[in-house]
DNA sequence: TCAAAAACCTGATAATTGTCATAGTATCCC
DNA sequence: GGGATACTATGACAATTATCAGGTTTTTGA
């Protein structure tokens, strides 16, 4: 499974792709390939980073712990994009964890390829720059609706998000399967309160479920419940 | 009050101390000096920036038009912020509205002059880049405090946040005031809500107001409050 | 200055959401 | 295979929060 990062398709997708061939090289010869199983952490909250995390395969979950004790989930982060950026950047702890959702393959890249390359390549950093502009207008947006709607509109929203961007499989579920908990912490709520959406959704016909597997029956009226009917 | 941005003491508070002589002599013979007045905007959401906006006095509210029709305040930036810069590098419309919430004086320096030091100056990039994983790393911190803190804990820690970002008067009322409407706005709750909550808090000795300042009286109390007893 | 508008406040009530308890079901591991 | 463990599900109830409706006070602007 080792390879190069020179001809890592993964690259497309993320800011390395604004390096430059000395530059990859370096950072190829500096990587390490990890495995990592579901439910292990890649790393965890307060944790002190010396490099970034390049997700080829797998999702993972990046979550904060609140007082009540419940985890808050911020981001899903799936192949292609890369973790730890900021704190590595700020060169400050991590405030998230961040914990494999299903089994993992991610290259570690410590952080003196990146820091060189930070102050060494405009292009590079400003394509991280970029990158990290999108996440601040993403966070604004989970923030509106985290205030403002409601947990059925969220956990609508949550199915579409997921449908959106991981797919569905074969028979029409929700190509990422999460438990019925991680999903209740991405919303922010209790886990009853999401399983019992869950059924009234169901009842309802706007999803099916297989054990713990969801699929999108009616996404019109999803849309419509997120937008506020 | 027009001034020259290389005296400006200002800079030194935001990414700008980054930039060359050269470059801020650039900035300075292209900015603007715009005096805006309480509850009008600097730019609203939707609207596509040609510059960026640095603060030099007063206070403005971020927010964002939620589907219920309520605003969400994502932020309040004072003196020494740069405002606009997202949407300038991202190259996209701003997601969020920007709104005086006391006379503002601010400088609109056009994009151009940003975007040209963004590539050719790595340090000027990296400084911008450290104040938005900053951001980033806050915003985070703002999704779990919407999801998992009670209204009574939002407004608690809303008040600690304005004493420590803007201070108190000489009288021990905090220095920002905002409308109940506003503060209701910050945490995400109905307008009633939040007065009762300040009713209540002021019932208990955690503040005392006059009119719509606010001072906080218990701030140890206040403290725990937040944290969950 | 005075009237209109806006902001503030409180009560009553309804809707939403959380908590606790309990039971069924799936999953894991020896 | 079977028992322990985790996850899913639902009911009953309590707590939180929103909504509506009405007042009062403050601010604003002609």
């Amino acid at each position: 499974m080792e390879s190069r990062c020179e001809n890592c398709i993964i690259r497309q997708f993320n800011s390395l792709r604004a390096m430059s061939k000395d530059e990859l090289k370096k950072v190829s010869d500096s990587k390490t390939t990890k495995t990592i199983k579901k439910g292990e952490p890649l790393f965890e909250e307060g944790e002190k980073l010396n490099g970034v995390f390049c997700v080829r395969d797998g999702v993972s979950k990046l979550s904060k712990l609140s007082a009540n004790g419940k985890d808050q989930i911020v981001k899903l982060a799936t192949k292609g994009e890369v973790l730890g950026q900021r704190s590595v950047i700020a060169e400050e702890c991590t405030n998230l964890s961040a914990i494999a959702v299903n089994d993992m393959e991610v290259c570690f890249i410590p952080k003196e390829s990146i820091n060189n390359t930070l102050q060494s390549n405009p292009n590079f950093t400003l394509e991280v720059l970029r990158h990290m502009a999108h996440d601040l207008k993403e966070a604004d947006d989970v923030i509106v609706n985290m205030s403002q709607k409601t947990v059925k509109q969220r956990i609508a929203e949550a199915f579409l998000y997921l449908k959106n961007n991981f797919g569905e499989d074969s028979e029409g579920f929700l190509a990422l399967t999460l438990s019925r908990e991680d999903i209740s912490n991405v919303v922010g709520t209790a886990t009853e309160s999401a399983i019992r959406v869950i059924s009234e959704f169901k009842k309802q016909g706007l999803i099916h479920t297989s054990g713990k597997k969801i699929g999108i029956k009616n996404e019109h009226k999803l849309v419509e419940l997120v937008e506020g009917f």
